[in-house]
Parts: structure tokens; C-alpha cells; sequence
RNA sequence: GUGGAUGUAGUUCAGUAGGUUAGAACGUCGGAUUGUGGUUCCGAAGGUCGCCGGUUCGAGUCCGGUCUUCCACCCCA
């Protein structure tokens, strides 16, 4: 009779005291840059109401949220002809009333509705949290994954999206990951719609321009033809997304072209400002790139979007301006902009390119040999002195054969043992093994800790 | 949600044209060394072959379904 081997659910993970130690070095350097410029954490239920949710990153994002089943009788509120009729899509808003969060922007949009009380504009909030999508796991995704959010929410000056930027920059530059940054403008993209006459199309152009990196300019075209955009709309929109040149004779050309939107002319004015931030060695790294577009519904301006050089991992870097996030819960007027880094995904390529720094050493220093019996108080005294000095250390729980704890430091690449037996206790002192060189020495425990304890 | 691959001891993998008690390495545990690890030698434990069903005298091996992991699409961090 053995038992069902356990097992966790489709797309979560489990993280090692090694995965771990990698996980927070990332999660470490993030947090310090955002606390550097300023930024105030925040954190917010795994669970959303439904309502707080559904309906914000579009039709493929309400598929992909964790719906939660309502505690307690939760069939009585949908009646048997209900239950017959209705699939279980239509059935869902009727057994439940929460979810998990799909991302932290909204969360904190809410947040921000709720606490507009306490909270002082322009507000900048950072945020490092899991979040889960029920999508298909592949390389690079994940069902439960960290994100790690930056906001400004208050403030329309694009000096936000430059510093942001900048961020971004210190992030990866600290984490010593080669990227390309991504900046594009959804006023822009707008502007090419209207001009072309299909200003009502903008979400079905948008997820196919966004394609063009991937599949090539005439598979979009292919795409957006079977999707009912007009050959003449198509003809409009084609060259402006194939232009060259410098970054200002790109914008050049695009405000003689999009001269009759006002929008348009809105997103050349923001995207020539930010550009003009950037000084020329900020700019190293960052791409206008047209063709950027992004999937989620409440970017209104700047988009940005980072990729990692030497691998195919994919975005691990995204965010960018919504102008009414806050709307929909009742606080108009209030813009912001945000990024966020994914951690999981950031721990991929820097795994797979060797860049974690070798291991810093966080584990036992100094492991105390447990004899038992009359020795017991004076082990307890020698670990204690250990750690008053600073020196992490532990004592061997039991008092089992020396080969086994021996092995266990061996195992746990534990540098000292510390045998403090029988012997060392009638003499005063302790014996001292060095587990690398395997030299062995009786000293004080003190004349130990001031000789070594500087370097553990 | 669509399409494809995968699944054998704790781990990485063998397993011949369906045929007796399913193997190896590493790891674990015990011993050589009852106060000494990492090397060596000896020994042991550990598997309802992902799960359910079917074909067959007989299935780890063939067929169907289901789940997991991985890959592509959709979408995204």
C-alpha cells in the first residue's frame, strides 16, 4: 500500500534554499533601486473581487484569470434550469465573486481608489508580489510567477516615464543582464489608425503590428487583411511602420503624416519630450520601435517593453502610461505610469547565461559537535558565544556518530567544525576543524573567534 | 482554448520482435574506522513501470482516454 505520490499544480513551483538565495538576489537588487528613487511599498490580497478584475485586460485576459468558487452553499444562487441551460462560462459569475490577481496594476488602481484619503499625489508605490494566469504552461510561463511593480500615479509629466527608464537601466545594469529597451507610444499607434480610417480597429491593429518582429511584415499584412482592414488602410499604415533613420527623422515624418490627428500629433509631441530626456549615454539601449505595441487594454501612452539579448525567453520587462485606470473605480483624472520586471523570467536568462554572482556564503559558518550527556551545557555555551559574535552557527541537534555529523557539515559545505567533547571541556577549550584543508587545532573558543570570526 | 512530444527506484537513464523474480549509475542507509567529513572497499533498502480502461494465454512494451512536464500557436512577465 504506498501512497499517491504528492504533487503540486500545473505550472507552480517549488524554489530550493539555492533557488532561493538566487531568486532574492534579484528581488534584493530590485528593491533597493526602487527604494533609491523613492518609491514607497505596498502590497494587496492574492484574492480580488471578480468584479475588481474581469473586463480589464481584455477578452483573452478575463479567460486566463483564476476564478475562485464561493465558500458554502455555493449552487443554491443558480437553480436547476440555470444549471441545465447555461455553460460553464456563463455559469462562472454566478458561483464566483473572487479571483486571483492577474497582474498588480489593477490591484493597485483599486488601491489607490480606495486610500485616496491617505495618500498624498503624486504617489510612488513599488510592489513585489506573485500573480497567476491560468494559461497553458510553456518556457518562460508560468501559472503562479512574481512580479515586481514601480508606479507613479498622480502625475502626468513624462520626467516619470524617463525615470522610469532609468530604473530600468540601473536594474539590469546591476543584475549584469545585456537587454534592449523598447519605447513606443499608443497616441501614436491611435494616430496611424485614424489616419488610415480605421481609427475603431486600433486593439485588432495593435496585436498585429505587435507581430511584426515575430513573423515578418507580410504575414501582418496577410492577418490584417483576413481580419477585414481595408487594403487602403493597410497601404496607409504599412510604410509608416517600415521607416528608417535616425530617431528624429522618424519623427520627422511622422508628424507630417499624422497632421490630422490630434492624437496623433499628442503622441509625436510626448515621444519627442522623452527622447529628449535621454542623454546620449542614457539612450544607449533604448529603441523608438513603432512596431511595439502591447497587448494590455489600459495603456493610453508611453509602452515599454524590455527584452533580454541571448535568449529567446522574451519580454521581461514591461509597462507604460494608462490614462483612467483609476476611472473604472470611480477617481477619474488621475494618470499613471508603471513598470514591472518578471522575476521568474529574469531568473531564467540569467541562469541560462551563467550571470548569478558566485554564491554569496549565507549558510552555516561553523557547525558545534554534539556529544550529549554532561557536555550538552557547555555545547549550548559554545554555540552561544558563537552567535554573540556574530558567527552563524548551529549545534547538532543529536548526539549520533561523529562520521554522521561530519558528513553533515561536508554536505551543507559548512567551512569549521567545533568539537567541544569531553576533553576539550575538562581543558577549557575546543578543537577547531578547518574542513577544506582538514587541519585540526585546540584553542580557546575565543582565541577562535577573534583569529577567524572577522572573515565568517 | 488548439496542435505536437514526453512520463520506468529519491535523481539521471537502460529495458532487445509483447514472454519467468524490471536493471545501472548517482544518492540514501549499514559496515571496514564504537571522537572525525570529502577518497576507497564491502553490503542493504528502495519501483502498484504517471493514472484508468482495452487487445492478448501473457503488456513496462500494442491501442484508447486522462493527468503531468516540455515545445509551438493564442496571449503575455
Amino acid at each position: 500500500m504506498s501512497i499517491p505520490a504528492p504533487s503540486i499544480p500545473k505550472g507552480t513551483r517549488d524554489f530550493s534554499p539555492v533557488e532561493m538565495q538566487r531568486r532574492n538576489f534579484i528581488f534584493d537588487t530590485i528593491r533597493e533601486v526602487y527604494t533609491l528613487y523613492g518609491y514607497q511599498p505596498v502590497e494587496t490580497p492574492a484574492m480580488e473581487n471578480l468584479s475588481t478584475l474581469l473586463g480589464k485586460y481584455g477578452d483573452e485576459g478575463d479567460k486566463l484569470l483564476f476564478k475562485i468558487v464561493n465558500s458554502g452553499d455555493f449552487l443554491s444562487a443558480v437553480g436547476v434550469t440555470n444549471m441545465e441551460s447555461l455553460g460553464s462560462a456563463e455559469l462562472a459569475p454566478l458561483i464566483c465573486d473572487r479571483g486571483l490577481r492577474y497582474d498588480l496594476t489593477v490591484p493597485f488602481a483599486r488601491f489607490v481608489v480606495q486610500h485616496r484619503n491617505k495618500i498624498k499625489f503624486p504617489f510612488k508605490r513599488y510592489q513585489i508580489q506573485p500573480v497567476w494566469r491560468a494559461d497553458r504552461p510553456q518556457k518562460g510561463r508560468y501559472r503562479e510567477f512574481y512580479q515586481c511593480d514601480a508606479d507613479v500615479i498622480g502625475s502626468n509629466s513624462l520626467l516619470n516615464e524617463y525615470e522610469l527608464l532609468l530604473i530600468i537601466k540601473e536594474v539590469f545594469s546591476r543584475l549584469n543582464v545585456s537587454n534592449r529597451i523598447l519605447i513606443n507610444n499608443r497616441k501614436l499607434l491611435s494616430g496611424i489608425a485614424e489616419v488610415a480610417g480605421v481609427g475603431e480597429r486600433i486593439t485588432d491593429i495593435t496585436t498585429e503590428i505587435d507581430k511584426i518582429g515575430k513573423i515578418g511584415m507580410n504575414e501582418v499584412v496577410k492577418n490584417l487583411t483576413a481580419k477585414g482592414i481595408p487594403e487602403s488602410s493597410i497601404a496607409v499604415i504599412r510604410p509608416l511602420l517600415e521607416l528608417t533613420g535616425s530617431n528624429s527623422d522618424k519623427m520627422e515624418r511622422l508628424s507630417e503624416i499624422l497632421s490630422n490627428s490630434a492624437t496623433g500629433m499628442r503622441g509625436v509631441e510626448e515621444m519627442s519630450e522623452l527622447l529628449g530626456y535621454l542623454k546620449e549615454k542614457e539612450s544607449d539601449g533604448v529603441i523608438f520601435d513603432l512596431s511595439l505595441a502591447r497587448g494590455l487594454n489600459y495603456y493610453t501612452g508611453a509602452i515599454i517593453e524590455v527584452k533580454a539579448e541571448d535568449s529567446d525567453i522574451g519580454s521581461i520587462c514591461g509597462g507604460g502610461r494608462y490614462d483612467d485606470l483609476t476611472g473604472v473605480f470611480g477617481l477619474s483624472d488621475t494618470s499613471g505610469v508603471g513598470i514591472s520586471f518578471g522575476a521568474d523570467r529574469i531568473y531564467d536568462v540569467m541562469l541560462q547565461n551563467d550571470l548569478f554572482p558566485q554564491a554569496k556564503l549565507t549558510g552555516t559558518s561553523a557547525l558545534v559537535v554534539n556529544f550529549g550527556g554532561d557536555t550538552t551545557p557547555y555545547a549550548l555555551g559554545v554555540v552561544a558565544a558563537l552567535r554573540r559574535a556574530g558567527i552563524r552557527s548551529e549545534l547538532y541537534p543529536d548526539s549520533v556518530r561523529l562520521k554522521k555529523q561530519f558528513s553533515y557539515a561536508n554536505a551543507n559545505k559548512i567551512p569549521w567544525i567545533i568539537v567541544a567533547g569531553e576533553d576539550e571541556m575538562a581543558a577549557g577549550k575546543v578543537k577547531v576543524k578547518e574542513m577544506d584543508s582538514g587541519s585540526e587545532r585546540d584553542m580557546t573558543l575565543n582565541s577562535f573567534i577573534d583569529e577567524y570570526g572577522a572573515s565568517l
